[in-house]
DNA sequence: TTGCTCACTCGACACGGTGTCGAATAATTT
DNA sequence: AAATTATTCGACACCGTGTCGAGTGAGCAA
């Protein structure tokens, strides 16, 4: 009964491509109206705070009209995070392919990357990661996009292990990697909250850092 | 409008002292069964998915009478709250003074405390974390409890650091203390979200003991 | 042009939850 | 016993949700 909810979005029209401009169906429009007017709402309200009549008129329609776009607001949600995610997949990526650089600046640039991302999406991704515990659908998601972080990075320090590099387990690179990238997005979740500044920002990336280099490398300078 | 609600219960008695048995006014019985009811709901449910009328029916009275003994929902997690906080400190003070033993020692057993009070309280907690983000009322307390925490973790790496043995900054002492406990808030909410398991509990003490230990001292073993 | 269809929009409605009020009752004090 | 205070209740007004059936209008076929 709490749970029934499909993951593809109600009436939504099918598969609005990304890239093909053409032929903008009134309806895209619309779902677009409502999912920018949701995104700036964020930058105010929590989600459950955003009635949908917010989100409707904003977008210069009916509150009705709503449900034909979304299923519900978790599915307006939902949306906006597949935005965003993609972005998340390129700071993910740096840190997992280094050339011959030394793995404080593989990590630090990684960390930096998830920061700035955190500032400039701040808003929906703390959402998101609130959703988390609610809908189910925004669960999977986010629950997939961290495995594959939490992959990438155990991966990644298994190598340095068998390099004789990293320190060995235990605990389990696995678990290491659960750790540091959940601590990662705490940490983005909470700096995300406080007035945006260049020098917090920085010692956050440099804290963050060195608590990654400390837990893998085991020494820090 | 949205956040004008004062600290204080609204009609609350005055003072249910904790420790004087004697007279418990039959305000005091409900207002507990109240409070017992919604802790057992929470096992279930996040908190915005219990209606007041599931708490009072669960405690033998009619909705509108809940309006006597609590402001809002919130006022009853806060009031759950206080119950729990208590035990927190405990294990907060477990790594402060530490005696003669190794620093391994005294960080895996506040850990370990931590952990515990997590397990057997889980869902009051993670209700709180989450209630932070919503309540006034509810984040001004936890972010009292964080303080402490991070105030005294600090202050044991500056001793540590001062007579040589843990690592230099920066980081800050605060910065990293700040970091640290955050981690392990957040690895306790995601472990209590699992099937309870000794060997899983053992596993995270092991991981966040090791991170505590390498970020701290910068060597593990 | 007419007429058809399909995407889209709307207002009305039923429902369920919240918070408040004033009156009724139980407990305690004087 | 009377007065006061604590506690409970039902009724009410209000707000937000999600659904339904009835439009509306743009494009397309004949």
């Amino acid at each position: 009964m709490m749970f029934g909810m499909s993951p593809r979005p109600a009436g939504a029209p099918p598969a609005s491509g990304a890239g093909s401009r053409r032929k903008r169906s009134k309806g895209d429009l619309t779902s677009q109206a409502i999912l920018d007017t949701a995104e700036q709402l964020l930058e105010t309200k929590s989600l459950d705070e955003i009635a949908v009549d917010e989100l409707t008129s904003g977008a210069g329609i009916s509150r009705s009209t709503f449900y034909f776009h979304f299923e519900s607001r978790e599915a307006v949600l939902y949306a906006l995070s597949e935005r965003v995610a993609e972005g998340l997949y390129d700071s993910a990526a740096l840190w997992l392919r280094r050339g011959s650089e030394p793995p404080a600046e593989s990590i630090r640039r990684a960390i930096s990357g998830t920061v700035a991302l955190w500032r400039a999406h701040g808003p929906v991704l703390r959402a998101a990661v609130r959703a988390r515990d609610t809908s189910e659908m925004v669960r999977g998601f986010w629950s997939e996009v961290a495995r594959k972080f939490i992959e990438s990075t155990a991966q990644q320090i298994e190598i340095e292990r068998d390099a004789g590099v990293a320190v060995a387990g235990p605990p389990t690179a696995r678990a290491l990697a659960t750790v540091l990238v959940s601590m990662n997005e705490t940490m983005c979740y909470s700096l995300s909250l406080a007035r945006k500044s260049a020098a917090r920002d920085r010692e956050m990336v440099e804290t963050l850092t060195a608590v990654w280099l400390r837990a893998v490398y085991g020494v820090s300078r």
